[in-house]
DNA sequence: TTGAAAGCGTTACCAG
DNA sequence: CTGGTAACGCTTTCAA
């Protein structure tokens, strides 16, 4: 038998709408009866019946999340932030590894304030989602909220930064499958930055045909193989680049005497590769406080489409550096 | 506005307990009016009001779990894997990366059925939870439903196994903060089972004092400038022992010429590191299988205390070798 | 086979 | 300041 307002009302005396009225701390309630129903609820142990509440009163102070790819390096650390951000702003987060279709349907039910959408794939699922929320990735064409995280000034300015360096045999390792708008952002930018500076943009792009570290190992393996002797890597995220790593090694290749890498996925993991590396990108911390505070704007204001781009910046470490005169490669 | 069984019992011309019953597939009402129902409600859009139902009948057919460290891989994979088993058992799980406390009441507030619990510590929290759970981990003087991955066996028949094929110096990296229940149990289980063969056991264990590779690394370069000579090295965990192939790598040691690895953590990913690694563990698919299952029998039975020891096997692939009679080190 | 009505635990409004 | 009461949307008897 769980234990109710009325039960409460019982033992103290007073009617429930009254202690409802305490137990939202109203100012209704004198100072005295509410100090002694507050007590009395504790010590019979109430809990609040959630369903109840919702069903009376919208707003439920929870937002979901939809995160169908777990292993993700990057993104656990962007979903860890949100989290906080979240907490923060005194929301709850829910958290669905799902596909889009489930997951709606089940935050709906759950009447969540407000989604935010990890997933790259499939987001034809959210044309209609009757709820507010806000995705992640790239923003042109859409007609719904995203926060943009600048695949293409990213791109733009490591290009311009191995440039100024002095690389000009720039390779790219990375994921270029159609399907997945993000990594086909990133190859994109990469060639139309490259192709600015007049520097090679097509056999310099190494296609990884996946996302996991052995994927960009087996595209360096391949690059190390071909005719296109570059002085810089760009990888096109973290755990594409720790295989760029280790297949440089195994060649004893060495970072950045000999060819210099800088990674997408601005993480402070970028540190504890065997080469601390060189990243680019908007902060975390930047991208999941935009994502929090973007949502939950559009949960107040109903506003419903809503592009944000972030400004990625460079994170230098160690991987990177001029371009010796007695090039080698 | 949202839309209501009233108002589709207005529409359809009949009452709303009828449109209930038909909404619930109920055999007391007329194929044709449920039919003519179910079309009405598809075509105005109804979408049941969760918190309505729950209000009036208890069970959500939802299942919580809680999981405050996102980046350990060998837990996304388990995590994985439970989400497939509790779909398949027409369950949904939710996810919350807070403390076992701050998720145990948001999960109360949701009224879900039941609580799996993934955390290694604090579980103190769980003393006084009043809904269904299973933990993962050691079941040792546990007064609450767990399921044991069972330590000490996969130890025991670890370090049988390396025993056998002629090791006789053993060395184990791993980390041994008493914090971590289950650290310190792999710890002391290997500690046994060497002891019982007459191995030492003091020298050898080498502290790694985190999870992250970089601790595994940090700690095997340690063990590589002690005395202790291994011809076998223990990983405690995949991410551990990724550090430990590092380390050796770099010093130019070769697995398993050289000295044989094998790891605890019994996950698929194993087959991708670098040499791939022979390890121990109960396989994750069982993991996952058990413990929804476990889980959803306590929901049903209101069975409170419940401990289900696995068992471990060991997953050869090639990280060990017999001790070659010309051993150098 | 259908309908009426009584809750489920809260909140919010209106009287007192 | 406090109490009474009407919702909220649904399930579930109980009668018809």
């Amino acid at each position: 038998m769980t234990i109710t307002i009325k039960d409460i009302a019982l033992k103290a005396g007073v009617s429930y709408s009254t202690v409802s009225k305490a137990l939202n701390d109203s100012p209704l309630v004198k100072p005295i009866t509410k100090n002694k129903i507050l007590n009395i609820a504790k010590e019979m142990g109430y809990e609040p019946n959630f369903a109840a509440q919702r069903l009376v009163s919208k707003q439920s102070k929870v937002i979901g999340l939809i995160w169908p790819t777990l292993e993700r390096i990057a993104h656990s650390t962007v979903v860890t932030q949100i989290n906080e951000e979240i907490s923060k702003n005194s929301y709850s987060m829910i958290l669905s590894i799902n596909s889009i279709k489930d997951s709606i349907e089940m935050f709906k039910r759950f009447q969540v304030d407000g989604i935010i959408v990890f997933d790259e794939k499939n987001q034809d699922a959210l044309k209609d989602c009757s709820l507010p929320f806000v995705t992640y990735g790239v923003g042109k064409d859409k007609s719904f909220p995203v926060i943009d995280v600048n695949y293409q000034e990213s791109m733009d300015i490591t290009v311009k930064y191995l440039y100024s360096l002095g690389h000009r045999r720039i390779a790219y390792v990375g994921d270029f499958s159609p399907v997945d708008e993000r990594q086909l952002e990133k190859y994109n930018a990469v060639r139309n930055s490259l192709n600015e500076l007049g520097l090679p943009n097509t056999e310099n792009m190494f296609h990884t045909g996946g996302l996991d570290w052995y994927d960009g190992y087996v595209a360096t393996k391949r690059l190390l193989q071909s005719s296109f002797k570059p002085t810089a890597i760009i990888g096109s995220s973290y755990d594409i680049s720790a295989g760029i790593i280790r297949a440089l090694r195994e060649s004893n290749i060495i970072i950045p005497k000999d060819i210099s890498v800088i990674s997408y996925d601005n993480i402070p993991q970028m540190a504890n590769l065997e080469i601390p590396l060189t990243s680019v990108g908007v902060p975390i911390e930047e991208i999941a406080q935009c994502m929090v505070q973007t949502l939950l704007t559009i949960i107040q204001n109903k506003e419903t489409t809503f592009i944000k781009t972030l400004k990625p910046i460079i994170n230098e470490r160690v991987s990177c550096a001029h371009v010796s005169i007695e090039v080698k490669r």
